[in-house]
DNA sequence: GTGGTCTAGACCACC
DNA sequence: GTGGTCTAGACCACC
């Protein structure tokens, strides 16, 4: 994985766990790769990795129980939560393009009104 | 500049020419810096910058008169047309952004709509 | 390859390129001699050769699949429009020399009907 | 001036003054400018344009008289047939790039009726 | 001063 | 193997 070498990593590493677990990759309460797989898999140092799955624990999206290691929370909301915060973060960021843009009102209204059409088709899919 | 390893530095440059005109860095047939200064100033090789002069030339963005320099296009529509390519990109990678959050098709609807209102706040202002 | 010192090589090897396509030297969908191949069988940089093959594939005479070559366009209308541009760019240098030998009206036609019956031989072998 | 390098200079620098005198740069009868004048102007070797002109004197396109300069032949038809012989020529020359392109009787013969009417509608002015 | 071209050589992606 | 990009540095034309 590629990250910004302008953040900490560990909180990229806890951004993407989460995405995962938003898109899916993995289930509520289903056991998450090893601190150590997971480091491998992403490129990091295993400290780094653990850093962020103890962030994780605190934040309450995962719980670890020694020995037997680390699963996501049994909390649906949790995760929905979570699906929510990354959507809000999208939309601000992509209000603020906008804004730099000089796009103005009205260009924007007809802009989302397309893309509210494209996301409705895709929902009937 | 921080550019991203994984895509040619000259079409990243071109954008960010694009951006500032778009966001009035630059006014339309404004004389631009040359491109030895755009290249220190963005850190590249001036062949990497007079590369992606000549594409933006191409592209009708710029016109360059030899032994004189480069200058934006004097036409007001070049500009905006680029506005709302910008706009767009910033769309889909959003929409695609919400896709891949699983944001189902009424919670986008409402988020669309606080994107509206925060955008007519703006407007207003 | 003798290049005229006063003209970008690159566009004196388009030409040279096209020249050989309308001769027949290459035939239409045929793989051409790679970048480096043809560098060195010109004796010019890579890099120049690489900026040749890159316009010619703007005008669409040829087209590059990444990691496989260049390959001449398939359309036989491509060349063919290009063998016309070749011969009237031949017959308008040819009209101004007899303009500047101040070669009058009448003599230039009895040239002219002499070129013709000439290419007509040709075309009769 | 240019000079093909893979052919006599002296060769070219009489062909360059036959243009000339063609061209109507030199008049019959004129006092051409002098060995080394000419050479200065054309950048080549004195020596070398002695040699053109003495080869031009031997064609009986100029004569030279000992301590008063080089003149151009007071026979107008001695020019005249010059300008017929850089005609043939361009001509040849012409016809042999058209071979080159396999251009075929047919497209000549219009090529070459458009090259008339351009020439006609010239002799107009 | 301005941009345009060319070379030499490196490194990369795709095959 | 293929082409694509980038850098460094030179030289040139036009002003």
């Amino acid at each position: 994985m590629e990250f910004d070498p302008t953040r900490p990593i560990y909180l990229q590493i806890m951004e993407e766990v989460k995405k995962r677990a938003v898109r899916g990759d993995y289930s509520v309460g289903e056991q998450l790769p090893s601190v150590r797989d997971m480091a491998s898999q992403m490129g990091v140092n295993p400290n780094t990795m653990s850093r962020a799955y103890q962030e994780l624990e605190r934040e309450g999206f995962l719980h670890t129980r020694r020995g037997e290691g680390s699963f996501l929370t049994h909390e649906t909301e949790r995760v929905e939560q979570e699906r929510t915060a990354l959507a809000q973060a999208a939309c601000t960021a992509f209000i603020a393009q906008l804004r730099d843009l000089a796009f103005d009102a009205a260009r924007t209204s007809r802009l989302l009104r397309q893309v509210e059409e494209e996301v409705n088709e895709d929902g009937d899919r």
